[in-house]
DNA sequence: CTGAAAGCGCTTACAG
DNA sequence: CTGAAAGCGCTTACAG
């Protein structure tokens, strides 16, 4: 590794001290036009690049930010959310000479000791919270490292009681799973199911009830709901318990693509055929939904986005001690060929 | 954010210098049993994290290692390698008190910049290197910045000229590839056709090279091959052209399961019943291979474990300078559904 | 507008 | 076995 130019060389090479320097390349007021120019030209000419840790160090800032992701680490690669979600960051973060500093851990009991880890070695300056829960222990446990953070997606009322908001982005998913429900009871389906995620989730409760009221402005009843840890295994074994029963659904509408997968490969299995004997619906859009055979209904939600537009929040509020919320395009449903009309009673 | 305490703080509370503190805990020799042990527990009761940012700054360390993936983001979701490989790694950080940075980046074009820019920043101690292509100029780029690496695989020989090579962690796909072609072949198939990824990409043409020796032993023509960018979308439509040919294959080896589900989806668009008209196995047996219809014969690989046995293998390397190569057994085939006995001509 | 100096929190020769 | 001190490369009041 060859010696890397530091500020000293640049102010030796400038005839000035290394503050000026500092305040030249950092755009403070207070340096002459003619200097500041001159300094630029130098560091540039000299490769210069401060570094990390020398500014981590006088400024207490680690220019990274963080993800913590609590999920078993074999079914991670399954869900295509989470790539998807860290690809739209990194494009926000590779301009802003930003890292990101990634944490997967099997189980939410860990999950405290690593935030804690991150903050006690100030290796991030702020996380995205993904996956919200009902009360939960991230918040306040945030709140007591006192490290920014920004959710995704709104949490728990709270009723003001928390010292200070995080910024959230939101992309509404009640319109999509309003539309994909709506969709199928157009289409005459009357049993309708719905497998969705952690009942601890807050989204996964939110759309559970977008969804029951939908079926429930239609005058149907939403019995049929089944809890699932998001894999594709939990989704194949719903959906052989929803087709086991004796009054099984016609449709089943799935919280995530490769449980929906796996519920069209169940069904096909059984020798239902698709979309006559069952309707079925993913959620996320992921590339694979265009691809299976029927080609899969899902709800689109654009993680990339979703991503990207969180990035920018977590960078104000970190820079500027606080951002506005952001709400992205709502989640909209794309109809494909595994949802038809109901099979005739 | 409260105040954390320093190694002052520590040195101070135990009455001794700060640099023996830093000795006590570094577990550097030239310390009294007694005042080790003293300092340990004084450290611990006031709960002391020494900073990583001036360690680093001390040590010219980050204590933190990168891995730079070059795939387009929008379907960097769609492949399950990624993913579970982070997963490995991170287990083994997690206990070792380093993070991962991660970087996306769209194309190979912005690859050398990222490099660049973490070993200038100092951002990471050394790198993973996956997805080796032919020529890889990843190599030379990073022996100039004098980056430690390891690879996952071998590169290619270089005839020694390389100043000195990086260690390797192995993970044999040749067996699995042989061994699900010969299963083919032992099924009756005489048109096998082999989807593979990205040519430059050594395992792509390794992969290629055994499956073309085994149909060779078994006097059969290799020359149904089709290249793809590893996408689902690439997959269907070269499992189109493959169905569309006069004297098309019984049988399609893919290189990733997506691409494998893609071909299963697009057959069965055709109307073709699997695995009677058309078998199919798949690459990596991802979780949703199990769940698909028919269920998909693949080729195991683990990255989970190939994260692991990497994440220690550049651990050791950025410790001690130097780091022996590991070999993990090797990918094998696991028979499912997909696969069956070739139609009558 | 500019310079000299202190300080961030560690590690590491150097003396004793 | 232990202490005092320099140094890592920045930023930032403080003077002028």
């Amino acid at each position: 590794m060859k010696r890397k130019a530091t500020i000293n060389d640049v102010a030796k090479a400038a005839g000035v001290s290394k503050g000026l320097v500092s305040f030249a390349l950092n755009d403070r007021p207070g340096v002459s036009a003619e200097n500041r120019d001159r300094i630029r030209d130098i560091a540039q000419a000299l490769d210069y690049r401060p570094s990390v840790s020398a500014r981590s160090l006088s400024t207490r800032t680690s220019y990274a930010l963080g993800l913590v992701i609590a999920r078993d680490p074999e079914i991670l690669g399954a869900d295509p959310f989470f790539p998807s979600f860290i690809a739209g960051v990194e494009r926000v973060f590779l301009h802003e000479g930003r890292a990101l500093v990634l944490s997967v851990v099997g189980d939410e009991q860990h999950e405290a000791t690593v935030y804690r880890t991150l903050a006690a070695d100030a290796r991030v300056d702020g996380v995205f919270l993904t996956d919200l829960r009902h009360d939960d222990p991230r918040i306040p446990l945030l709140h007591e490292l006192g490290m920014p953070a920004v959710t995704l997606g709104r949490p728990e009322g709270g009723a003001g009681s928390e010292p200070r908001p995080f910024p959230v982005v939101t992309l509404d998913d009640t319109p999509g799973i309003v539309a994909v429900t709506q969709h199928l009871i157009d289409l005459g389906h009357r049993r309708i199911a719905h497998v969705i995620g952690p009942h601890r989730m807050l989204h996964a409760s939110r759309r559970n009830a977008a969804f029951a009221q939908t079926l429930a402005a239609a005058g149907l009843p939403a019995d049929l709901v089944v809890e699932t840890d998001f894999t594709a295994e939990q989704g194949a074994s719903a959906t052989g318990r929803l087709l086991d029963l004796a009054d099984r659904p016609t449709a089943i509408v799935y919280g995530n693509d490769p449980m929906a997968i796996a519920g069209i490969g169940l069904a096909h299995e059984r020798g239902l055929r698709l979309p006559d004997d069952l309707s079925i619906t993913g959620f996320d859009d992921s590339e694979l939904a265009r691809y299976v055979y029927p080609a899969l209904t899902s709800v689109r939600t654009d993680p990339l986005r979703w991503g990207e537009a969180a990035a920018r929040v977590l960078l104000q509020l970190v820079a500027e001690g606080s951002a506005a919320d952001v709400d992205l395009e709502p989640a909209r449903v794309v109809t494909r060929a595994s949802t038809g009309p109901a099979p005739r009673a």
